[in-house]
DNA sequence: TAGATTGTTAATCGATTAACAATC
DNA sequence: TAGATTGTTAATCGATTAACAATC
């Protein structure tokens, strides 16, 4: 029930969401059993590897037989909260907002949208995916009715600093940030989940960079 | 000049975004002396990782002095190859796609897009960000003449094994996808980055969860 | 020169892998 | 029982931190 190993670590908890859609792509297919080594074989990771994540939150598998997919799926849903539904909203209807409002399965990742907001005129009050765009400028009301956990921001850079500041004063303590803003800066206690799609692409530039100048030496 | 270490390990170089980000700040501000020590209070990195990290490239630094905040920005470009200007396609022109064709610096971050394609009717033809969406039946002409070297993949998860199989087909090696379909599983030799926005979100439902047990047991 | 700060080596820490006894 | 595979301990590997001599 309870964690076996206190402090389990970040790389193991960041595996863990690649774990459960492997496994729930298993069970869909109707896969019960499942051992360390196949899915070692079929993920990339070493069946030791994979022996000692599973081991940090108490053994759910069965010597000389494996692990039952099913089963493991939801230890990993109970480890990662996401049979949880936190309220959340999201802040900025462009075309990302548009997208993550339109296309975030929230209620099978542990979250449940419950408002967005924007502040310009042109998109308050239209409805996207059966949400309607609310006025920011009323956040406050609607935080002290309905209590947010969590807020989605996805608003240019030189906005992050005052929504997340307001947000923050309201009593929101978590945030997941699409800008390279860093809340954490400002707010060490803030729980902040950052998606920095430009360090990414910046890392692919690199991967690219590298293949190139070694495709450079191999022709020479 | 060359890289001073060879094989510069990926935990490195996923740092080097970052300090580009805060370098080119204050290079903006008209900064220009920075040593490691203050680098590591306001990043939150040790000095001592700080000068590791950089001299896996050759020492920029000056004993006594610090780094030259303009040149060391210079030198991770050249690093992570964003002086560069890969050729780059965009596949799937919805939400998230315009988006990222609207907002993605691409000329600052290694890349120029020269493509935006979509396969839906309804959106082919339209003009989004100077772009004219064009239909994904003609990419082989297009790669043909134009020879992109990397796809964005902005397509709905059930699709990526299709489009990434006829891009690969085609040549075109690299891919920055945001599904959660692994095109490494298929193609090993091929150079991907993945934003995969669910796995993050998952974090964040881990570190709410485990705040909320903390509450809870504090509480008591 | 004295003070500061790098570059670099050595020490520590943490994460991954290997090995194998326990047991289904 | 024999075979398989886990749980777990020990060994290895890599990344981070500490320390300090080199030097600006």
């Amino acid at each position: 029930m309870t964690p076996k190993k206190q402090n389990v670590s970040m790389s193991v908890i960041r595996r863990l969401p690649r774990y459960y859609r492997f496994l729930s792509e298993l069970a869909k297919k109707g896969e019960t059993r499942i051992s360390s080594k196949e899915l070692s074989e079929k993920m990339g990771f070493t069946a030791s590897q994979i022996r000692q994540d599973f081991n940090c939150f108490g053994g759910f598998g069965q010597q000389g037989y494996g692990y039952n997919a099913a089963q493991l799926c939801e230890e990993i849903e109970k480890i990662l909260g996401i049979q949880k539904r936190h309220p959340c909203i999201l802040v900025g209807a462009g075309n990302l907002g548009r997208a993550i409002t339109g296309h975030m399965p929230f209620e099978q990742l542990g979250f449940s949208l419950i408002g967005v907001f924007d502040n310009a005129p042109t998109v308050i009050g239209r409805t996207i995916s059966g949400f309607k765009v609310l006025d920011f400028a009323g956040i406050e009301e609607f935080y002290r009715e309905r209590h947010p956990l969590m807020a989605i921001l996805c608003i240019p850079q030189e906005q992050v600093e005052a929504v997340s500041d307001h947000l923050f004063a309201l009593g929101i303590r978590s945030f997941w940030n699409f800008s390279h803003y860093d809340i954490l800066m400002k707010h060490p206690d803030a729980i902040v989940e950052n998606v920095h799609m430009n360090d990414s692409l910046m890392t692919l530039s690199y991967k690219l960079a590298q293949a190139e100048q070694k495709n450079t030496s191999d022709s020479l």
